[in-house]
DNA sequence: GCACCGTATCTTTTT
DNA sequence: GATACGGTGC
């Protein structure tokens, strides 16, 4: 540790003073108000660093940062001020930090502690299958916009029980035509539960349930957490607001960091009250404002202080540099998408050899992922590598999801979603009547998907039944497998065993070799898992844990830095590049638009975000026509170009002399043809039952008509008759009090005589 | 059960 | 322009 003051004052003198000034002030609530490019990371940084010094043990300060890789870095930073006593801090993102807390506590909110996390894909494939066992309108009731419902509830801790309720929610639901999301959502929870799964916002959902029903749990966790940071405190939702209040409360060592004119995030729940208002919740609050920007040339900050000045309520704040003047913003007009690419790509080309900059320096920041493509291509055309951060990331992709699932389903055979990815993957001839049999007995008995499959030849012809023996057989052994081997060496076996990196290595086509380098790929980022000798648990079980709130910006791989990086504004937020292009600035794009709303205050801070992440050279350009839903658009220029002070900008028409693009064809849709519809019902009760502590299911043999039984699931009931079918089993129809008369395969022996 | 083919829909932004 | 989905024919 490090406390000797001399070497702390050498610490601090690298510091100005409104820095230095947050970095001591270690007690009581503090708000930090980091203007871009003031050096926030090193004011946290040293911040704990100062705190370790003063006699803080690590392990009792979280701070919570907005990506996994901030806070692998930060830890990195701190580690060389203080050594190894960094490696005890509570440090990540909310979701990484209270899943970890949730599994330790995962039997107080009746989860199991290896709950799988289900991403936002398989979220919404689940939402789908209920839509369309309720079967809800499909045009109404979108996967997508029924989970964002869904999300945002949760963000403002609005549960299943209440949401029908909510007069916000569902008036909003009314009027666009879909008033059932609170009956999907009610469902989603209850597969999720069943599922031993929880998706991304129950990670923070239920954290709050946890601190709010065992106030034993959460003093526990306030002792912990003497000092909690929380870094881009703007862009936290009520849910992760409520949970940080909750922990700081007994202490009040509460630092937030974060600026108010960066808060981009909104549409999954952010609220910007909540640093807007911190000063409500603390009184005692100390405010330090940090408004010098190391970052930027003085034209860029102050354009920046142009557009965002349009802006309405705002925390007070004169963000300013001693930096250069710098050259001005050059505003580049281009007359289709492809030129805009060529543009910027010659751009690039040039400077790189006047400046003798390396293509790390150059970053193309866009509003929509979709917009990489143009620019992808023209940078193709010159050679010029570049990397793409976002998008579709490789967790995302297929064939790694289908690998994952595997082991998923192998430590979790509840895991519905990884079920029907794997079930017939590679082919084994199980189609999807089969499996559709197999999760409608399960649902109809109350039963797991895993039991009916160990009994397929109970209701299957055995054509069927065979495939789904050697399924149970594989994941048997995979199964054993994964107690004793460590990750990596389990998920090879799986990949060759399952037959999955088989069928992708035949497949020669050049997507299919690429899907396969992805295979080969995973499997390298396990290895690396499983011998990094800083892993104490190298199981396959703490690797699904680790990897599930891994995002591509995570990935090291991705971190060449000889190469342009192209990305999301969203997703450059907190980096910074010497030369940056920002594309697109087109209405209805940037600004952006959906279905004829938008946020502009919102939408104007993301270029705000944009702007300053340029140090040296900023370029922005737009496109007078684009192809969009694969037909040309006519654009106008947006309305943000026109908020930059005009003295900072400097307008050049280039051009490109060649190929207009020439308008595609179709566009015309067949208003004939109908639709067929499905009518496709399943009869599934809502689960409500809890079994008695002594249930025990009695066997088949021992039971007659007029029995009162239990079910674990279903409840009380009385059987009304028994018939012994051709398959050798036995069903019995019960009259159950709260479901009603069922059907149950005694095979499936889930009835207790009572 | 599965492979192939036409078409409807889509695009914000992410943990 | 891509993809996911439904329909059709083996």
């Amino acid at each position: 540790m490090l406390d000797n003051t001399d070497s702390m004052n050498a610490l601090l003198n690298q510091l100005n003073e409104p820095q230095r000034n947050a970095v001591v002030q270690k007690d009581g609530p503090v708000m930090i108000i980091a203007g871009a490019g003031s050096g926030k990371t090193r004011v946290l940084t040293y911040r704990i660093a100062y705190l370790l010094a003063s006699g803080v043990d690590a392990f009792n300060i979280l701070s919570l940062t907005f990506t996994n890789k901030a806070a692998g870095e930060m830890r990195k930073r701190i580690e060389s001020l203080v050594g190894k006593e960094a490696r005890n801090l509570w440090m990540g993102t909310f979701h990484s930090v209270f899943a970890k807390i949730l599994r330790i506590e995962a039997e107080h909110i009746g989860f199991p502690s290896n709950f799988t996390i289900y991403d936002s894909d398989d979220s919404k494939k689940l939402i789908k299958k209920i839509l369309e066992e309720l079967n809800l309108d499909e045009k109404a009731y979108k996967p997508s916009s029924v989970h964002n419902r869904i999300s945002m509830a949760k963000n403002r801790l609005v549960s299943w029980q209440n949401y029908s309720t909510n007069p916000l929610f569902q008036e909003d639901d009314v009027l666009s035509g879909r008033p059932h999301i609170g009956k999907v959502y009610q469902r989603y929870q209850e597969r999720l539960k069943k599922a031993g799964s929880m998706d991304f916002d129950d990670l923070l959902f239920n954290t709050n349930i946890l601190f709010r029903d065992h106030p034993e749990i959460l003093i526990k966790y306030q002792l912990k957490f003497q000092y909690i940071m929380v870094d881009e405190y703007q862009d936290t939702n009520l849910s992760q607001y409520l949970i940080t209040k909750r922990l700081a409360e007994m202490n009040r060592n509460f630092c937030v960091v974060g600026d108010d004119a960066q808060s981009i995030y909104s549409f999954r729940g952010a609220d910007i009250q909540n640093i807007l208002n911190f000063e409500k919740d603390y009184p005692e609050l100390q405010i330090f404002r940090l408004e010098q920007n190391y970052r930027s040339t003085k034209v860029i900050v102050e354009a920046a202080n142009s557009v965002i000045k349009n802006n309405r309520h705002q925390i007070e704040k004169n963000v300013w540099t001693s930096n250069e003047i710098g050259e001005q913003i050059e505003v580049i007009q281009a007359h289709s998408d492809s030129e805009e690419g060529k543009l910027v790509a010659t751009t690039i080309f040039e400077e790189r050899m006047k400046e003798n900059w390396s293509l790390g320096h150059f970053a193309v920041l866009y509003r929509t992922n979709s917009q990489s493509r143009s620019i992808e291509e023209a940078l193709r055309k010159l050679n010029l590598k570049y990397k793409i951060v976002g998008g579709t990331s490789f967790y995302q992709r297929k064939e790694v999801k289908d690998l994952l699932a595997y082991l998923r389903f192998t430590l979790n055979t509840k895991d519905e979603e990884s079920f029907s990815r794997i079930i017939n993957l590679p082919k084994r001839g199980i189609g999807d009547s089969s499996v559709q049999k197999i999760v409608l007995t399960a649902m109809e008995q109350g039963v797991e998907i895993w039991e009916v499959l160990e009994k397929a030849h109970l209701i299957l012809p055995a054509r069927a039944t065979r495939p789904i023996q050697d399924f149970v057989t594989l994941i048997k052994t995979f199964q054993q497998a994964a107690t004793t081997m460590n990750a990596f060496d389990f998920a090879a076996k799986v990949s060759k065993e399952s037959g999955l990196l088989r069928e992708l290595y035949d497949d020669k086509t050049p997507e299919g070799v690429s899907r396969y380098q992805n295979v080969q790929e995973l499997l390298n980022g396990i290895q690396e898992f499983s011998e990094n000798p800083e892993n104490e648990d190298t199981s396959v079980g703490k690797f699904l844990q680790d990897v599930s709130l891994m995002t591509d910006a995570d990935d090291k791989k991705k971190q060449d830095n000889d190469a342009i990086t192209l990305m999301t504004i969203h997703g450059a937020k907190g980096l910074e590049f010497k030369s940056v292009f920002i594309v697109g600035l087109e209405e209805e794009l940037f600004p952006g638009m959906v279905d004829g709303r938008t946020d502009l205050e919102e939408e104007r801070r993301l270029f705000y975000v944009a702007i300053t992440r340029a140090e040296k050279r900023l370029r922005i350009s737009y496109a007078t026509s684009r192809f969009r839903y694969g037909n040309l658009q006519n654009c106008k220029k947006s309305q943000f170009l026109e908020e930059i002070n005009k003295k900072y900008i400097k307008e050049t028409t280039k051009f490109i002399v060649e190929d207009r693009p020439s308008s595609s064809g179709g566009g015309f849709m067949n208003q004939f043809q109908t639709k067929a519809v499905h009518a496709r019902k399943t009869a599934v009760a809502t689960i409500t039952h809890k079994a008695s502590e002594n249930f025990a299911p009695t066997p088949p043999k021992q039971l007659k008509p007029g029995d009162r039984v239990e079910h674990s699931k279903f409840g009380f009931g009385t059987i009304t008759d028994m018939q012994e079918n051709n398959a050798g089993d036995i069903r019995a129809t019960v009259v159950f009090e709260t479901q009603g008369e069922k059907n149950m395969m005694l095979s499936f022996a889930k009835l207790m005589k009572v």
